[in-house]
DNA sequence: ATCAGTTGTAACATATAGAGTAACATTAGA
DNA sequence: TCTAATGTTACTCTATATGTTACAACTGAT
């Protein structure tokens, strides 16, 4: 399957705004730095202001998330910008005459549904401000890295 | 994304050759069952059996399970017939120039793995044998609930 | 009041992967 | 030898994630 980078991407968004709250958050600035496209952008801040993640003013660039970022998860994200929300899916087109057929989908709906739910518990335990602080650790090891060859 | 049936598609075939053992195996057959196509279920079989699940034999419809179900695990076939094996995806097209998007990709792929182990784990515990149970259950119910309805 | 810049939103184009289909060489068993 | 099956490839079809374009509505500055 062809893979969606909307979870990534929105994360990529709230991190950037949080990140640069005080410099340009025009659509077309946070598309530059996801190398994307304004609109793209755009559509995944009504996902998550959908959400209650993210306030917007149309005609300005100063989107604004509503929380601490201590407070959004990465289920929270996931949930505002994948629709379906599901990991696995289930085929639901089997030959209801066989008797696999006929009782596989129920069956594997409860079982992806353990699986979802194993997921979704880790991803609530990941936070906004978890990854940022990882972004800035990543960031300034880079940084010492930089500083130690040019010596 | 258009979501993918494999592994649905491929644990139903793993259930098919189970509980119809003693009956047509072709993958014709079995094709009818998932409401797809022989070649599908072919092609599911070749994943399947390079993963050490099943063995078949050119020129005749015998596909057998290598093991007992009750030792094949759900990510066994997850892990058979997905080629990538990742549940979330990683922008990995991102501005380098930028903090965010110099450091996103790393810190997503780290906490898309804790997500994807604590998915596997539970895909670990879920078996072949309880799934077909599962599946059995629901026959009996089903065949239950038919003779209290013709009464 | 006007204007430049922005968001909100829709419509359309493009690319890609999952699935469908067809074909055929190879093999097994009658 | 014949039939039916698998193994495999190539091709088509289709759904959808993303890219692109366009424009109305809105904001703040001049």
């Amino acid at each position: 399957m062809r893979y969606s980078h909307r979870l990534s991407d929105a994360v990529h968004v709230l991190a950037y705004i949080d990140i640069y709250h005080d410099g340009n958050l025009s659509s077309t600035a946070i598309a530059a730095s996801v190398e994307s496209n304004p609109a793209l952008v755009r559509r995944l801040m009504v996902a998550l202001r959908r959400a209650g993640l993210l306030t917007t003013q149309q005609g300005t660039a100063q989107p604004r998330l509503t929380r601490d970022p201590a407070a959004i998860s990465l289920l929270d994200v996931y949930q505002a910008v994948e629709e379906d929300g599901r990991l696995l899916h289930v085929d639901d087109k089997t030959n209801l005459q066989c008797i696999v057929g006929r009782n596989i989908q129920e069956t594997l709906r409860t079982a992806y549904d353990e699986v979802q739910q194993a997921a979704e518990a880790k991803m609530a335990r990941i936070t906004l401000a978890s990854l940022i602080k990882t972004i800035w650790t990543r960031e300034h090891e880079k940084r010492a890295a930089e500083e130690d060859s040019s010596r």
